[in-house]
DNA sequence: GTCTATACGGCGATAGAC
DNA sequence: GTCTATCGCCGTATAGAC
């Protein structure tokens, strides 16, 4: 692996685990295998290297939320179960940079805040189009009700995964699972014909 | 209002706005309205204050989840609706300890973590409680379905808020409501009799 | 209890040899 | 591109006068 695909991965789940503050150019550059001042020959700040990672992950996350839909399932509601279900696994796995997405969505660093504002919009943007769109196909079949709109579905959709992301610092996996499958349960109950 | 209380409150609202590392004694002791060597007479350390600020806002948490079931309402439905709608306003409001709470319930500074979670596990549980006798209730009167668990909604009540409180950054307390009531309509169909 | 002054370490970042 | 050495700044924390 190239130093600076190995950069962005090391320092991606350094700031997903301990925040931007949290984390220093020196922990960085321990983790990656070079001396701080190294860095500087691939970035010139911590702030551009930062936002350089916002950028990767948030275009990472518009194709999970894409890929996570399988098309060889039949129905709309095992699609949508699924990709929920996954969504659930990446949260607590080695996949760190579903823990970056979600820290920085909602607590951004002070002084980058307008930038990443900008990456973050248009990722949510598409995440809820894709959603969005399966809903109303899962509609159009007559397997959700009509009588919600599909974004305020959607809504309630990824506002139900952030709040299960909250929850991966007091239970394991299988525990959060079990979670999710109510949780799921309960949604579904709330939006089938 | 004494010093020390001054101190806790004021504080309180910079760690929620800024988190542990990105707030310092400095810019505490300024919004105080003193040196910030001042501060060491009342605490001991930043670690200190921290934590006796964490240790108010999980006790007012507690409160604030038992007080905002209005008995006053007649139906369960009622009761739990103005609940969570109290608790939205909350997250948008200059009410800074929920920020406080939700933002270190999730991302607790490297070094504290576990005199944290003791504080926040025990709270997290009587919050639980609290909510879990009120479905029980709906549930014996005929308001909510006996097919799930009260503790299984009440998880999903609580992920509902949380996911919410994501939501914050891109939107202003009009829409956020907005989007609170159409989510607890999908919530309220998903569990009702 | 609050102040001024200061200690000391870690931070981001730069200079310059190799 | 990586290293050693170093800069200037800001962080937490302490000492001691009032």
């Amino acid at each position: 692996m190239q130093t600076k695909e190995k950069l962005l991965l090391e320092s991606m789940e350094l700031f997903a685990a301990y925040g931007y503050e949290g984390t220093s150019m020196a922990k960085i550059a321990e983790k990656v295998g070079l001396k701080k001042s190294s860095l500087y020959a691939h970035y010139t700040s911590k702030e551009t290297l930062f936002l350089d990672v916002t950028e990767k992950i948030t275009n990472e996350y518009v194709h999970l939320v894409a890929q996570s839909i399988d098309n060889n399932e039949q129905s709309s509601e095992k699609r949508l179960y699924q990709s929920f279900m996954i969504h659930v696994k990446d949260l607590v796995s080695d996949d760190a940079s579903i823990q970056f997405y979600n820290r920085f969505v909602q607590y951004p660093p002070q002084n980058l805040e307008k930038e990443l504002f900008t990456y973050l919009e248009r990722s949510e943007e598409e995440a809820l189009r894709i959603l969005v769109k399966e809903i109303e196909n899962g509609q159009t079949v007559g397997e959700i009700s009509k009588d919600l709109e599909a974004k305020q579905i959607a809504h309630t959709y990824f506002c139900l995964l952030e709040g299960l992301s909250n929850e991966i610092i007091f239970y394991d996996y299988p525990t959060l699972q079990r979670h999710a499958e109510r949780i799921w349960e309960v949604f579904w109950r709330g939006i089938r014909m």
